[in-house]
DNA sequence: TTTGATGCAAATCATTTGCATGGGT
DNA sequence: ACCCATGCAAATGATTTGCATCAAA
């Protein structure tokens, strides 16, 4: 917590609490739910206030899936995988991406800062 | 024309000839500005209606930028970089995706039907 | 005490939808 | 004539923002 986190308030610890062993992908609005039952008093506004701190401080990344933004407490570089029945997302790693993207650019005059890798389909709890 | 398309009407017309030569991946609103000089009539819903008739007749991909769709009239698969500073879209063709993919799935027991590869970075027009 | 953070509500942005009317077929 | 498509406006869903107040530092 720092950089951009310049008060150590109570909401955002709540918040981090809810969040930082979360496999789910929750959008903000489930972490909103869940931040809720220890704390009614929060608002959905703080909620997506300190979601954003947390992704500039790097303590979480993002995923957008359809029009929302979930988020993902696994910050290590990896992908998802989104089925396309149930909506749950789930991560995978890839070690040979360096240099399949740095082979396939369009130019080498566009520089690549980063990249974003989503499969879809059918995940195991919903084949059949 | 055809699948979801029932009826030839004269703003889809127009809408496809708005966008079948587009390289600038338009939103759904610069479509609408497009087609309102040539229709000033035409309404902003409509536009969005034939866009995802365009989309399901296979016509139109979409991309997601930010919040935003855009679509874009090669329906060849290939990918996208989106250029953070300009916010233009160039598209990119990769072959060698296939292998890359099927032997990193998080396991057998997922079907993936689509995927989705999406670089960021500054373009050639944006460097310096 | 200072000033960033919160709660609340209203605002915004992109997109969708209900409904009466219009226009393809 | 049928009934899908349109125009319009209101509704929706996700997220952001203005502002007075509160509470970390």
């Amino acid at each position: 917590m720092k950089a951009n986190t310049k008060r150590q308030t109570r909401q955002l610890q709540v918040i981090w609490e809810a969040i930082k062993d979360e496999k789910s992908h929750p959008s903000a609005d489930q972490v909103y739910e869940k931040v809720r039952r220890v704390m009614p008093s929060v608002s959905l506004g703080t909620v997506y206030r300190n979601l954003q701190k947390l992704v500039a401080d790097e303590k979480l990344q993002v995923v957008t899936v359809g029009r929302t933004q979930r988020f993902d407490p696994t910050v290590e570089k990896h992908e998802h995988f989104i089925c396309e029945a149930c909506g749950r997302v789930y991560d995978f790693f890839v070690d040979s991406k360096r240099k399949i993207f740095s082979s396939s650019l369009p130019s080498e005059a566009f520089t690549v800062t980063s990249h974003q890798l989503a499969l879809y389909g059918k995940c195991k709890s919903c084949q059949g």
